[in-house]
DNA sequence: TCTGGGGTCCTAGGACCC
DNA sequence: TCTGGGGTCCTAGGACCC
């Protein structure tokens, strides 16, 4: 079967083009969280040498010099640019299987390898058309395959962006020659160097070598890659992800935090926060677990790393009741005489809430159906007026930990005009959170 | 001074059971 | 001298990804 990678080009900095037109060809640079790091680049700033995930303050010098317009980012903007590309993405393919914000894998049956170009250009342009979001489309017969073409669509100008590896296998050993395994997606550092060890160092190596030689020295997941790059499928397109399997919240802090009160405010903060992702997707958790950090770079600091898991039983989605549990799990492992740079809150052990049913023995205690319609009243008042308008009085008010993000192009966007339409597609449904 | 956030899957080892 | 063996479930930690 024909397989597609479809990925938006410098995805974060394409938004913001979409969203100020006079920003093209003007470099451009998102930075994470707190502005602290560097995670998209449109070409122009990566032509001036500025490197994914660096620090700002090391790059902030270049950008200045050289006119680089830098962002805030703002996941909620992104994301609705997100939900636009797969739309149309969804209209041009049988199978889609969206494997983050801005990738999505497609599947053809029966499409034949002679019309892979062509149908690729297409796509291309669709979405183009839609949404204005570049995208790149690397195709063949495995994921695996799919994923080298797009690096290479986007890094070669002659491919127009579109990339289809051969069926053959002369033609697809061409393509893998001089390609280092270390690139293959799925090889990290550790792999690549347990292959090295064994003489595997491209990924025609990895291709050709013995698959039952490739499990022992690199276990189930090589083996797999190594069928992959053969064109052997092992990694089908998967279009319902299922439920997820656990909700993460955490935050590092705009400056060092000692204060007790304070870090218990950014655990109740974040606990709260992930019961509320844990209502959205209809879910419950049994077990929630508080991470304490301090700055791992402060190499002249004590460094304190801490997890610790409290149960909840019954399981649940109700804030109060996770807040009190990461209160309790916060108690036990928080130290005093660090400085703290980072406090998350993990939940584990998801099901389904529907599946806690009053009465039923064995499944913890009945849900109380006062509390489920508070938390659903609370859900409804913070759609509306914007999140945390209601909260837990634990979770703080004054938030001295925040970071700074004053760099957002839309801060306070709240009319939908100022997205752009799509020319052809339905209409967006438009929600910014914050 | 300033270094992100949120996921998944696999494996090894222990607990427990028959 | 001289350990049973095999199965399942759960968890912690490693590795990798966007």
């Amino acid at each position: 079967m024909l397989r597609a990678l479809a990925d938006c080009n410098n995805f974060y900095a394409s938004c913001e083009r979409v969203l100020d037109p006079s920003l093209r060809d003007v470099p451009i640079v998102v930075l994470s969280n707190n502005d602290g790091c560097v995670i998209a680049r449109s070409a122009e700033a990566k032509a001036l040498g500025i490197a994914m995930g660096a620090p700002y303050f090391e790059v902030r010098r270049t950008c200045e010099a050289h006119g680089v317009r830098i962002f805030s980012s703002n996941f909620a903007v992104y994301g609705e640019f997100s939900e636009r590309v797969m739309a149309a993405l969804t209209e041009q393919a049988r199978d889609i299987e969206v494997y983050s914000v801005d990738e999505a894998f497609l599947g053809f049956p029966d499409m034949p390898a002679a019309e892979a170009r062509a149908l690729g250009l297409r796509i291309k342009e669709a979405v183009l058309r839609a949404t204005g979001i570049p995208v790149s489309l690397g195709m063949g017969a495995t994921k695996v395959l799919c994923k080298l073409a797009n690096e290479r669509a986007k890094s070669d100008r002659a491919s127009g962006g579109v990339l289809v590896v051969p069926y053959d296998d002369a033609g697809r050993e061409e393509f893998l020659r001089g390609v280092d395994s270390e690139d293959v997606w799925g090889v990290g550092p550790g792999l690549a160097a347990r292959l090295r060890a064994h003489r595997i160092v491209s990924a025609l190596d990895l291709a050709q070598a013995d698959p039952a030689f490739v499990r022992r020295v690199a276990g189930v997941v090589g083996e797999r890659l190594a069928l992959e790059l053969r064109g052997i499928s092992c990694h089908d397109i998967v279009e319902d992800a299922g439920p997820r399997q656990s909700v993460m919240v955490s935050r590092s802090f705009g400056r060092p935090v000692s204060d007790a009160a304070e870090l218990a405010e950014a655990v109740a903060a974040h606990a709260a926060r992930g019961a509320e992702k844990l209502r959205e997707d209809g879910l419950v958790a049994a077990t929630v677990v508080v991470m304490l950090r301090t700055n791992r770079h402060r190499l002249d600091q004590e460094q304190y790393f801490a997890d610790e898991a409290e149960p909840l039983d019954p399981p649940t989605d109700d804030a109060r009741a996770i807040c009190a549990a990461a209160g309790r799990a916060f108690a036990r492992i928080r130290r005093d005489g660090y400085l703290y740079k980072k406090a998350g809150v993990l939940l584990q052990g998801l099901s389904s809430a529907a599946v806690v049913q009053p009465g039923l023995p064995g499944l913890g205690a009945p849900i109380d159906p006062q509390r489920d319609r508070l938390m659903k009243a609370v859900d409804a008042l913070n759609h509306r007026l914007g999140r945390d308008a209601v909260r837990l009085a634990s979770t703080g008010f004054e938030r001295k930990w925040k970071g700074k993000s004053d760099l957002q192009s839309t801060p306070s966007l709240t009319d939908p005009e100022r997205l752009p339409k799509a020319k052809d597609g339905p209409k967006p449904r438009i929600r910014f959170h914050e």
